[in-house]
DNA sequence: TCGGGTCGAGCTGTATACAGGTTGGAGGGT
DNA sequence: ACCCTCCAACCTGTATACAGCTCGACCCGA
């Protein structure tokens, strides 16, 4: 048995691959090779590959022959058009809406609300990471459409690896606005109002972005150490 | 050398294994046999599991084990959803619009349309597939992002099946309709108003969507003849 | 000391052998 | 005549062997 029910081995690699894409234990750029995760997992080349193929058919990372599947780096102009999209694909949420949501969510939300804010700080990338993780669960699940709730939650991965590093720079500041975020939520979600849940998603989504942006600008003025 | 230029094998297998499913070569419920297309391409398995792996993760197909790749038939429900996210990302093309077309494109669509008006009539299911190709071609090249043309692309093949299915229906009409599509694109590629061809765009695929309904509705009253 | 050519360790791409699962039909009991 | 059981053919899932490619390190000559 391997940390994660294995659901036919290959899916299973890849979920726990994009986790670690997504939470920059395999920083861009990094490199993975099949034989090594094929021993860590247990399992032959064969499901790895498939993993590591469907992951890049994603766009997460690159094959190269004779090099090694490496974490694809987004620059920022890519960046640009998968925040632009996502945003975009937040708003249709609400777009594609046709009742109200289940009240069901609002409990579950509160109740991630109310761990949120028991929980002592600073909170630690892992349980910050666990935290989003759970709210973009209950919100995606809300999604009718299922295509939709589909790319919604291929692009929540997709800008996860860039919304992460925030984190590393200024850890209050996202656990803030992560809890506003989750907060109101919780009001809208417990207002049965679908469109004002994807009008939010869509605003903090669009902020997340500029954050990101921004981080990428100052990281241009000083690419690096002087050595 | 193949029909296709074989790029890496696998992308090779996948293009035409998919152009056959939105050909309805491939029907519904249509059994892949791995090795028969492992005879068909010259290659061995390995390449043919990858390339329907990848379709089956775009869902045009589902792998059963013991049974083979089944081509999935689209229920009603999934193919509304699919066909409003059409809809929807016909018309973020415009939203995500920065300038002007390029001159070209109105060049080329206009091209396309003087074979079109060209060809004698009926032009039969082959040139009928391979001139709404060519449309798709020349309008997906314009989304400048480029994450939303890789989903306009994805979900153009993914309503396919179902559209082409419109043809052997009535196949005067829809070549009608694609013509004046392709016509209305040419006059707004000239104006060089990128948001009325994606609101064109958007319309012409709504109306596709009600087609393709009607005729699942009308399918739906006669499922199949007396034995 | 530096530049270039060559070689090999190590990686992915491909082919093949084997294990596990599914299905349809033959065959016998009722 | 019908139904249940069992089995064999066939298909996908997995493991492994081999071929082709990449890149860095090493070596040699200028």
């Amino acid at each position: 048995m391997k940390d994660v029910a294995d659901i036919t081995g290959a899916a299973a690699i890849f979920r726990v691959v994009r986790e670690r894409i997504c939470t920059l234990e395999l920083p861009f750029g990094a490199v993975l090779r099949e034989v090594e995760l094929a021993k860590e997992f247990g399992v032959s080349r064969t499901p790895v590959r498939q993993a590591l193929h469907q992951l890049a058919a994603f766009g997460l990372v690159e094959t190269r022959n004779g090099v090694g599947t490496l974490v694809t780096a987004g620059d920022p102009d890519t960046l640009a058009d998968i925040y632009q999209l996502r945003i975009k694909l937040a708003g249709l949420i609400g777009a594609l809406a046709t009742g109200p949501c289940p009240p069901e969510a609002a409990g579950m939300m509160r109740a991630l609300h109310d761990r949120i804010t028991a929980v002592p700080l600073p909170p630690g990338p892992r349980a910050f990471w666990q935290f989003n993780e759970e709210r973009h669960e209950i919100v995606n699940a809300l999604i009718e459409n299922r295509e939709l709730r589909g790319l919604h939650d291929l692009y929540y991965f997709k800008v996860a690896p860039f919304w992460f590093a925030l984190y590393a720079e200024a850890p209050e500041r996202e656990f803030t606005l992560l809890e506003r975020e989750v907060r109101e939520t919780v009001f809208w979600l417990e207002q049965g109002d679908m469109r004002a849940v994807a009008n939010m998603q869509e605003n903090h989504t669009a902020m997340a972005a500029r954050r990101v942006e921004a981080g990428f600008a100052t990281a241009e003025d000083e690419p690096e150490i002087a050595h």
